[in-house]
DNA sequence: GTGAAAGCGCTAACAC
DNA sequence: GTGTTAGCGCTTTCAC
């Protein structure tokens, strides 16, 4: 194993000088960095990173938590993740977690044992209070809007932007409108944002029935289409979570040959696209360039990002 | 940032006796464990886990580089590694590769630097002849079959199990039989299997127009089951790559009203099972779990693992 | 059963 | 511009 020493050695410098030639500084002379990159070369060496993370006291990795990986809101966010680490010249890993409150204590453990600088939560099991406890130990960044919690956050502002398309609807004097979601209205912010923005913009309750979760893939949205093209009180608009739902759901209709209703779908995929689907856009890929910002930050703050309601898609 | 040295003097014991009951080493009388661990637990003190890696040469830690986690292939995989890696007391961070050269090379870079102890690649886009020359820098295994390279690798014995598949096809006098498959020829060493094998097995080509790739969905598995289900020459079977897309297959046929035709399924989802179609399990669990010990074993070698036919799912 | 001390490989003051 | 050296926080001989 080849160390800095050996470096200097054979070069004739002293290892702080091979350190700044390792380290791009400045005040070495060109000679003297063209002999120590020769004998670097020649030797085939590379610094030692676990060394470097030692003495710098950092690592310069980010941990990313994230349930799993076959969702656009993940796949987005961790797209605008790795675009800001690669510039910002830090590496990042992927925490899986499926939600498991045990990995993801593991992971928090792992950061107070400074395995890496930050960690950022895309998703969680954990309640927020504990999350917010480990703050102590490293910054900890969300994706979501923290509320009471006083963490660093980079989010979606999604209730305007779904009082914004509520009001669209209501303009155009739909009154019989579906929301579809992924998961329950007690556990999801998510769905508790849809479902406040409906109650907002129309002055009342969302009727039980015409919340319908579950929905994960577009089968389910063609499931969900099943459902309610059949209804005798048909919904003449839905706003769906995805495009790729949406489209699902447009296909029932046709398949059952009932008249489409006004379809809205969200994170601007290319399956909405094509067909020309309202959407909302909730940016995520900024949201998670943002959070890596926030983690390796000096200033961590809560930032609220604004979505954008699609009409001509 | 409480350190060792504090709880050694906090607790007048030395830091090696103090790096003994961190380690829950022997030779430590109960008392002065007890005097030591209440000092940590008074202190909140955790060891830096850097510095453990840099004292004893090891991260504890192994790579994953995988493509992208929406596919059965990958969570299989996954989910044996992060089994066997818990079992053994190891890390595991995964490495988003998208098949991407640049991205897998900077994994490559960070094991030669020792940021890992091992990589494990469940798919790559680097040649494998790069791949074995990383291998005098640190520990790399595959998840498939590394044929002339030299390297560690866990994989499903596809082949034969293709082979047992196609032979039982014949057996029931199948004649004509369609591929299904998610990349194409030239760049699967699976898409070859699946050829190989009917061309084994049968003694003759198979035509191209059998051989349907670019199949990932079930929604994609649909697609092709519409096509296929308006031949005039209507195939009798197909192997099909995923229960999952086999479910799409038979849908189209069921909405064509075609007798659907004999179809062999992979991967053993829940999907497949509920209607009873015939797989194939590749058990990449088990691969997976393999993966990891190898990357962790003190002696690397090739492991075919026997997949198996499931004929009544 | 416990302690002293020499590393592990590197960075960064500080001196020259 | 370059060198000396004291850490970074821990593990691990080797004594006792």
């Amino acid at each position: 194993m080849t160390n800095i020493h050996d470096i200097a050695r054979l070069s004739g410098y002293s290892v702080s000088t091979v350190s700044r030639v390792l380290n791009h500084q400045n005040y070495v002379s060109a000679k003297t960095r063209g002999d120590i990159e020769a004998v670097i070369n020649k030797l085939d060496y590379v610094p030692n990173a676990v060394a470097r993370n030692l003495s710098r006291g950092a690592t310069l990795t980010i941990g990313v938590v994230l349930p799993h990986v076959d969702h656009p809101y993940f796949t987005q966010l961790l797209h605008g993740i790795m675009r800001a680490a690669f510039a910002a010249n830090y590496h990042i890993v992927l925490l899986p977690s499926k939600w498991d409150s045990q990995l993801e204590l593991k992971y928090l453990e792992a950061l107070r044992q400074h395995a890496y600088d930050a960690l950022i939560f895309t998703s969680h099991g954990l309640p927020l209070k504990k999350l917010a406890v480990y703050q102590r130990y490293g910054r900890i960044v969300l994706c979501e809007n923290p509320h009471d919690y006083s963490l660093p956050a980079a989010y979606a502002q999604r209730t305007a932007t779904y009082v914004e398309a509520f009001t669209y609807l209501k303009q155009r004097h739909h009154q019989r409108i579906a929301i579809l979601t992924s998961r329950p209205l007690e556990v999801s912010a998510t769905t508790q944002a849809m479902v406040g923005a409906y109650e907002q913009v129309y002055q009342r309750t969302l009727s039980p029935k015409l919340l319908y979760t579950g929905i994960i893939t577009a089968e389910d949205g063609e499931h969900a289409g099943t459902y309610f093209a059949q209804l005798t009180e048909p919904v003449t608009a839905v706003l769906t979570n995805g495009d790729d739902i949406a489209v699902g759901m447009r296909r029932a209709y046709l398949a059952a040959q009932r008249p489409v209703p006004l379809l809205i779908g969200q994170e601007h995929q290319l399956s909405g696209e094509v067909l020309g689907i309202p959407t909302i856009d909730h940016h995520f890929e900024v949201v998670g360039a943002r959070a890596l910002e926030l983690a390796i930050s000096e200033h961590p703050q809560s930032i609220a990002l604004p979505a954008e309601l699609i009409i001509n898609n």
